[in-house]
Parts: C-alpha cells; structure tokens; sequence
RNA sequence: GACAAGGUGGCUGAAUGGUUAAGGUGGCGGACUGCAAAUCCGUUCUUUAUGAGUUCGAAUCUCAUCCUUGUCUCCA
C-alpha cells in the first residue's frame, strides 16, 4: 500500500486554469518534464526558484510511493540572439567574446549549474540530456512535422506554419492568446525575413559560414530552432503522452506554446496533462534576469559578497524562504524577508534537537494524527508549502511547551511526531541541518569550551569583567555564547 | 498598444463566499539571567489599494478608478 492511494493530490494545471486532482497516465508511475537551463552564463538565483520548486513536487512524488522519471534538459545547443538573418546562437557569440571552443561554456557553465544545486541539495533528476545529444531525434521530428504539411522549408531552414496549424488546432490555448489577435497586433516590418508570417517560428536554422555550431541536416548545415529541444526529449523518455511538464512562467509563451503545436503537429494529441508553471523571484520588485543584470548569483549570497544583503545566508536557509511562498505566487527577495526566514528556520531546526531529549508521558496533549494528516493536506492541496511550515509551527510550540512541563506526550505520538517532522523537513523540503562537523571544527569547539569554562568560572567568582570580556570578544568574532538551564552553549 | 497575473499588518506571506484573516519575522509584556544576548511563553498591529454593486454573509464574485509586475524578442 503507497502513500498516494491515500491522499488525494490536487495540482493547479495552467492549461485549464484550475485545481485538478491528479491521476497519473499509468497508476503509480510519473513522467514529469522541466525546462532545464541554458548554460551561457552563470545559473542565478531565480532559475534555482524554479528548479527548486520543481525539486520539492518531485521530493513529494517520491515521497507518496510513486515511481517518478524525471527529466530535466541542459540546452547547449544555445537559442538565437535575435530573429534576423544573422542570428547567432546565444552559446556561439559567448564563445567567441571568451576565445572559448562553445562546448567549453557548456562545460563551465553546466558544472556551475551542477554545483551551485548540489549545495541546494537538489535530487539529480533521474535524466538529464542535452539539446547537442539530440540532434537526430530533432531533424526526424522536423521531418514529420514537414511530412504533415505544418512546417515549410525556405532557404536551408525550416519554418513551423502557425497558420495552418491553428486551421485544424488551436494556437495560443495555453497562453490565452487568439491567432487573429496576435497578427493584428504585430508591426510591419520590412520583408527581411523568409517567415511567411511572423508568428512562424524556426525548426530548424541555416547556420551562415561564420557560424561555429552547426549540424548536417537534410535541408544543409545548420541548427536546431529554439523549441524543438524540448519537444524531442521529453517525447523519447517519457512518450508522447506524459503527466507533468513544468517550468517557470517566462516560458509560458511562446516556447511552451510551441512545444504544443510542435508535438499535436506531429502526434495528432496534445502531449502533456498537466501543465505546471513557477512563478518569477523578484529582488527589488523587478524580476531577475540575465539580461536585464538584475539579478543575485546564489554563490554571492553564500558567501555574502553583494551590495543588496547585509550578511551571509546559508543554502538551506535560502530554500526554506522560497519554500516560505507558494510556487506560483511572485516571491520578493529582500534582506529583511532572509533575515526572518533565518531567525525562523533555525528555531524549526532547534526544536528537532529539543523533541530527541523530551521525556514521554501517560498522554498527549496534541493530537499528533490530526496534524500529520493537515500536514498532508497542506501538500496534497497543490504543494502548499508555506501551509505546510504553518503546521511545521504548530508543531514546535507543542514541542516547546512540553520541554517546559505545560504539555505531555506519549512515546508512540512522539515517534509518530519525530518521523514525520523529519519526512517533512528534510525528505520533502529538502532542507539541511546547517554547518558539517570537519576536523578544525572540532578543534574549535573544543576552545570554546574552554572559554566558556573559564566563562563560567569568573562568573562563579562575580568576576564579571572577565567573564563579560570573553563573552563580548566572541561575540565580536560572530561567535554567540547562549547561556540555558542546562550550561552554555555556543553558535558560530 | 494587446494579453495575463496581482495589490492583504513594519517586513515576508497564506487563506478565493461563512465563526476571532494561517505561519515566520518585527513591536510590546513576562519567564530565565549578575546584566545582556540566546531561548521559551503570552500578546499586539491590518478589516484585506480606492469607490460602488451582488449576497443573509466577501479579502474571496461583478463593475469602475489608481498602482505594480509579467508576456508579446532570448529568459526559470
């Protein structure tokens, strides 16, 4: 018996606009596809948002017992920079400007992509294939859609024809958008385009001589168009029906839009089932992008070497503030807001430490079962994490006052409560006790002990210029003496 | 300009027709302390951008106004 044959998870699918209860294509199985990166650049703060909410509905799958086969694309293959005739992928001008060989900023880039999740604590995703590796399966594609009669070749490159498609499917579903709209709105432009009409988008892109990434194909040398990737990925590892394909809100349109008609084109059906989108993390109320340079790089916060943060945050500290906000709402990033996450996420942590040493009794003044449940609920209500830390709260009162003496537990509710808390907070949220134990640490603690033993020696003697001296010294190092019932203790 | 999503307390952020608007953080009071800090307990602040309407009842639905953000070109 799985979890997920007791709990009734609901997702938001943006293809219908609403709360749908979730039934996998084949029971007890999940493909899920998401958007990867594209590796021209360092990955910034609020592609990690993305991804990391795509973590924690995988993190959760998992968690209910399904088998899940996740999929998320590294595109190296690079996009264009701009739709005229000199297009020039976005990898190859970056190559260039750094007197670098393209597939050596793929390299760099992915291993930063790589690094910066591991110290997220992401799961690897059970696939992770890049555009480059694809190549094949995309021309094939281009080839049915061809056969199909919803693309046109022009000039060594090939074009999808969004007219005919919305003739017998419907362009824009996904996005709200109406084809009519769309070209009564667009400018004239001068003829300098081999599109029919502009809202044609490229299968596939005559490379001119200059350009350094480029591929035989039928129709000459050149390259994939922007998204057909996707399409040719998700659709070997997953078929061409799947559950869940994600991604962040930017992507909606067009490249999702595309994906679409790209695979009904093809297949006949609409390819995916439940469409889900994360939404964008704002830093100063503007959305973060490379292209605009409003943007953090996560390593930045780590270490604290930026303008905009008044200290260092710690990964884990940073993941339970975006887990703090809905995945589909805008999250606002701001020095205040981690600084309350921080005070907040260390006292959840704090009381997991206090749960181990509490003693039980002949009764339980909390219902452990009721809450386990509205934890669950919580998740099942599409992935409502910030309902979830609520809950997680409520829980650490509980704890708190039964150290104090005002409530009991007994050992059954409390190993009901520790488990759960601890599938919650680190299996799901996938957060992490903060600050690994190395060799020097424990030299270090071991001064400190010291001191707080010749601390509390002063203080036996009403030295308290002394003791007061050692505690304000450490203190200026960034070193807390916390004085309890129980002695002192210390974080650094 | 077209389309879309929003405007909730000092900050952050849930709740989309039904008793006291969740939680975190901050403020205040208390416990603890030699004093602090840390920790713990309690409590407080909003009437949900503005105005009008629908309803027995609205943050939640409708309309108008103001504002913000996003997409329409690559973007998580």
């Amino acid at each position: 018996m799985q979890l997920y044959q007791n709990q009734q998870l609901r997702i938001y699918n943006s293809l219908s606009g609403k709360k749908e209860i979730f039934e996998p294509l084949s029971e007890g199985h999940i493909g899920m596809y998401v958007c990867g990166p594209t590796v021209y650049s360092n990955v910034h703060l609020g592609n990690c948002r993305t991804f990391m909410s795509f973590d924690m509905i995988f993190r959760y799958l998992k968690h209910l017992g399904y088998k899940v086969r996740y999929v998320r694309n590294i595109t190296d293959a690079g996009h264009l920079v701009d739709d005229a005739e000199d297009g020039e992928d976005k990898i190859a001008k970056k190559a260039r400007l750094e007197q670098l060989e393209p597939m050596e900023v793929v390299q760099r880039y992915t291993i930063d992509f790589h690094n910066i999740l591991e110290q997220f604590n992401f799961l690897p995703p059970s696939i992770e294939p890049t555009a480059t590796g694809h190549i094949i399966e995309q021309i094939e594609i281009i080839k049915d859609i061809l056969e199909k009669g919803f693309a046109y070749e022009v000039n060594g490159s090939v074009y999808f024809d969004v007219s005919k498609f919305n003739d017998s499917y419907e362009y824009g579903k996904l996005s709200g958008r109406k084809l009519e709209d769309m070209i009564a709105n667009t400018r004239e432009l001068a003829a300098q385009d081999d599109k029919k009409s502009p809202q044609d988008f490229a299968l596939w892109k005559k490379a001119e001589p200059q350009h350094i990434m480029r591929w035989p194909s039928p129709w000459g040398d050149g390259f994939p168009g922007w998204h057909l990737e996707c399409t040719a990925m998700s659709t070997k590892y997953l078929g061409e029906t799947f559950d869940i394909h994600g991604g962040g809100m930017d992507l909606k349109f067009p490249h999702h839009e595309c994906e679409i008609a790209q695979a009904e084109a093809c297949y006949g059906h609409s390819p995916v089932r439940y469409w889900m989108h994360a939404n964008m993390l704002t830093m100063n109320g503007k959305k973060m992008a490379k292209s605009t340079g409003n943007n953090i790089l996560p390593g930045e916060i780590f270490t604290g070497d930026n303008d905009i943060l008044s200290k260092a945050f710690s990964p884990s500290v940073v993941r339970f503030f975006m887990m703090q906000a809905h995945y589909t709402s805008i999250l606002d990033l701001s020095n205040d807001a981690l600084l309350a996450s921080e005070k907040g996420f260390s006292r959840l942590m704090d009381s997991l430490s206090v749960l181990q040493s509490l003693g039980t009794g002949n009764n339980s003044d909390f219902d452990v079962q009721a809450w386990k449940q509205q934890c669950y609920d919580a998740m099942n209500d599409d992935f409502n994490t910030p309902i979830l830390i609520a809950h997680l709260f409520e829980a650490v009162k509980h704890i708190n006052l039964i150290k104090e003496g005002k409530e009991s537990i007994t050992a059954a509710d409390k190993e009901t409560l520790a488990q759960t808390l601890n599938a919650f907070i680190f299996d799901i949220l996938g957060l992490e006790e903060k600050g690994g134990s190395t060799e020097d640490a424990g030299k270090l603690s071991g001064v400190i002990e010291l001191l707080i033993k010749m601390r509390k020696e002063a203080r036996e003697n009403k030295d308290f210029a002394t003791s007061d001296k050692i505690r304000d010294q450490l203190a200026e190092l960034g070193i807390q003496l916390k004085d309890g019932k129980e002695g002192t203790t210390f974080s650094i």
